[in-house]
DNA sequence: CATCCTCGTGGAAACGATTCCATGTAATCG
DNA sequence: CGATTACATGGAATCGTTTCCACGAGGATG
């Protein structure tokens, strides 16, 4: 009745368990009248192996644990696809936990992750590190983180640069006249949101920007946090003439923000968001931003996982970051230098 | 050295292995004195249960897969995060598969969550049900279907409507003097292709919109086929004024091929695409679009599939879609009625 | 005071697989 | 032909947990 066991195939191959295992793993030391029955029983009594029972008594559970901060974020769903597709080529199952940018929830799965004992785990994390990463260590969990990083923790990641694309596009917008640009900040309770914050800061002081501290507004890299953003720096008495929101979630909100107050992107509000999606190209006006490579990013941290799992030490990657020029940005709709 | 077990716990707390399950676990029959020395030696060693080990004895693993068409398709993920979120609000674990939209992966998933011998699973199937999904049965593993079915085989569902939304589309075009319109058909292999195209041929012929075989193309719900699509009806010697694209994807990869051949939306040619996306109220000029609601489905998935977990039976559910107008419809270039 | 519950506990069985160990048989070699 | 080796096999131990069972102590009840 209940699931068939490697017992069940035994005896249905009048064979002894231990003959069973050896034949369905593939064992060199079984005869060929071993295999052909125990392959036919498993077959015929559609037998399929509790990998809990399995993974209890090798060491490993061939799976990896992903975690990553926002599932409905398309960056995020794309590094996850592609650490998947890369785990299932190497034969890993993989567990995709949603931490729904939220501390408490990430711990809640890196909880649960430690209670599977996967074998590895790639997370883009979110806070100081003073929750449930801990365990990792303590079981020897191997982990790597993707996007993101935790200042002070010491693993092996892959993100992307910050500063580059950042600086290009504050450039491009002093090149055209502005000088009161809007910042829509991701949380600081992460690597990227503040590295990018500090980015936009150096180069806004280097380009001589208006530095009122009203013109950076914190987000949290959701689409509302976005809407709220412009819809605050829009109301300031001196509005800024550029906006540049921290990630694509947030760009989306500006965006929708403008068209509520009929503002328009590209002459009276230039606009830059971080990281691309496929929908920007097609915007009204198509969106200009900071790009880089959520596939590749996803791929090279199942590369780094996958190495650290065999116990090899492996370093850290930095991709590049690049500003993709389309529609959003325009010249400062005030006068030359005043 | 190795991960700490129960067994170092009780050694620690100095009881038996028994007694300290009991405590771990809340059993009543425990005395305040072990509950104390139990959870402070659990504490101190950071013991994590190990998963496994446990479901093994036990008879579930307090964990359901989900396995959804394509992770990237902001639908699904969508889907996703609703079950994902309900499931741990009732403390149950969620493994995440993506079938890629392919009918293989999606075998081999199945076979992995099999193996795994979660208690349920929620999944927006494909194909003819001829693969591992009978392997379920065998297995007493419920399941339930969201978004799409399989034909043939009885399992609750939780799905939307095809056929109000899309009368309603053909009727908006028909009013608008379309007779020629063209279809991105999403893959046969799933019900949702399936239902959507007959929806539509069958409004189309009511509308006695011009039946050639060449307006309907055969898309597989990605970006690309979408675009390929477009390039095909385009390039038609008698090329539709309208446009519907089966899937939000599909609808993209329309708009794409649109802006590469210059042909303007809206008024050139009227595009309709089913399902919403964020960005799409936001694009050059909006998209008129067939929506439903994923967050929703996915909960009722999750419900459902909670219930059968309980040995309940329950019945299916069918979610309407509508009609978002917003500018991607014109009247039809063309003179009035010859 | 004898009896009967109740309660907490320790020890052991069980879950379903893999793997070690000992054994028997066949094959090889001198 | 005897001794050694190689190989396939069955049985048992093991992984880390939960849960069953038996037992002893203590309290309540007659």
């Amino acid at each position: 009745m209940g699931p068939v066991t490697i017992r069940d195939v035994a005896a249905q191959a009048g064979v002894s368990v231990g003959t069973a295992s050896r034949v369905l793993n593939g064992h060199p030391s079984t005869s060929a009248r071993s295999r052909q029955r125990v392959d036919q029983a498993a077959r015929s009594l559609g037998y399929q192996a509790n990998a809990r029972a399995r993974s209890l008594r090798r060491s490993r559970t061939d799976t990896i644990g992903v975690l990553v901060s926002d599932i409905t974020n398309p960056f995020f769903a794309e590094i996850a696809q592609a650490v998947e597709q890369r785990a299932l080529a190497s034969g890993l199952s993989t567990v995709l936990c949603n931490a729904n940018e939220s501390v408490e929830q990430q711990d809640r799965y890196l909880e649960l992750l430690v209670r599977q004992r996967v074998d590895g785990i790639v997370i883009a994390p979110q806070g100081d590190g003073s929750g449930h990463l801990a365990e990792l260590d303590r079981y020897g969990i191997p982990f790597v983180f993707v996007d993101r990083v935790i200042d002070g923790v010491d693993v092996p990641s892959v993100t992307s640069d910050n500063t580059l694309g950042l600086a290009e596009a504050v450039e491009l917008l002093a090149g055209l006249g502005h000088r009161r640009v809007g910042y829509v900040a991701g949380p600081q309770q992460t690597s990227t949101g503040r590295q990018r914050l500090t980015a936009f800061r150096t180069a806004a002081a280097a380009a001589s920007f208006d530095s009122h501290p009203a013109l950076v507004f914190q987000g949290d890299f959701r689409l509302e946090s976005g809407r709220a953003g412009a819809a605050a720096l829009l109301s300031l008495a001196d509005p800024p003439t550029a906006v540049i929101a921290a990630d694509s979630l947030m760009t989306l909100g500006v965006a929708f923000a403008c068209r509520e107050r009929q503002v328009r992107i590209g002459s009276e509000l230039s606009l830059i968001g971080y990281d691309d999606m496929t929908a920007f190209a097609l915007m009204d006006p198509p969106l200009t931003v900071i790009a880089h490579d959520p596939f590749r990013m996803g791929q090279l941290a199942f590369d780094l996982i996958s190495e650290a799992m065999a116990g090899r030490v492996v370093g850290s990657t930095v991709l590049p970051s690049s500003l993709i020029q389309r529609g959003s940005v325009g010249p400062c709709p005030e006068g030359g230098p005043e």
